[in-house]
DNA sequence: CAACAATACGGAGACTGTCTCCGCTTAGCA
DNA sequence: TGCTAAGCGGAGACAGTCTCCGTATTGTTG
């Protein structure tokens, strides 16, 4: 579901334009945030804004796009910690981790972490990552079994969205690292 | 620091139109979300775009200005707990209340939680009704001493943001309280 | 109560961004 | 080499933000 839904292969011209629009577009949402202009958008990927709305009928969906091929390089990371020693020393790394994955991405994916269903999409790609963790620490014992992957996510995604703000309203703000540990706190087997 | 900052009163129409304007913003807000027409909230309330703009120079301030008034009414609401005879309880119950207050203002209100300074601005009446909150928990010893007022303000914002979004992304979404009883668990004293 | 500042009003319009429509171009196939 | 479906791109309609400035209103002072 990148961009052809089945159906023949797309054209050599549209998918060069397709790779160049999401290309400009990751830079330009990390620039300038996710209200950057699409026109702008288009008129650096060297196309018509006709071109960028026919592959991407809405903001929404362009944003999308970007944020599945950063979802996947993000749960790449998460390879070592399948296979760490402490499951739940695992989970509490990954937790920071997307905190700050999601912080770096300015809060373009915030909102992508919320979602369990979308079947290809972004979100299921990190669900399904912390999934693997959460189990992983709930067969050692080390957290609650009543807690589930989809409350960690909303608490996470949360984390995200707080530090991100009162970073920028230029607040002192206690770490990701601080809020994740009170919530693994929580969430521990005791 | 409502609208004159300090110097001679307003004028009556002045401050009538100054007074419609947070009346019919408030409800367009509401219905429309933090994205509302400025222009159109001008024109409902009988004005041109110009007075809008003077008593309010940009969407934050208009924003701000409805977020003031809804923050006293919410803190009000926290008065009988100030007195509840169990005051671990009663943080539960406050955060539980904020979560649903903020997430009733669609979000409008969730960056307030924010920030800590802003003198007389909605944050900080929220801020400090939490913090007498908090005091008095930690003064029955019910909840751990490192924990810091702003530190449950970010995870609280947090979940309201999670919750709201997850809400309108249709997904069945653990509940507020249970969230907020989740981070309890972390803080409370054992 | 008249007259005059000071204050406030409001709408025209400049500007920016979104998104559509459609005539033209190009890739890919026979 | 030529045909056709797929794709392109820019002109322009529309909507929202925000400013500028001539006009109207308030409240004060003689």
């Amino acid at each position: 579901m990148t961009a052809e839904t089945q159906g023949r292969p797309m054209r050599a011209d549209a998918r060069r334009n397709y790779e160049k629009l999401v290309a400009v577009a990751t830079e330009s949402f990390l620039a300038h945030g996710p209200d950057a202009s699409l026109d702008d958008i288009a008129k650096r990927a060297g196309v018509g804004p006709g071109t960028l709305y026919r592959h991407f009928p809405n903001r929404e969906a362009l944003l999308d796009a970007v944020c599945v091929r950063w979802a996947d390089s993000v749960a790449a990371d998460a390879a070592p910690l399948l296979e760490a020693a402490d499951p739940t020393a695992a989970l509490n790394d990954w937790l920071v981790r997307l905190v700050d994955h999601v912080s770096a991405f300015k809060g373009l994916a915030s909102a992508l972490l919320l979602s369990t269903d979308r079947k290809h999409d972004t979100a299921w790609v990190l669900h399904h990552t912390s999934e693997e963790l959460v189990e992983r620490a709930k067969a050692a014992g080390g957290i609650r079994a009543d807690v589930t992957t989809s409350e960690l996510m909303q608490l996470t995604s949360g984390i995200s969205y707080a530090c991100g703000h009162s970073k920028q309203a230029g607040k002192p703000t206690s770490t990701p690292e601080r809020l994740i540990g009170l919530i693994m706190d929580g969430v521990r087997t005791r």
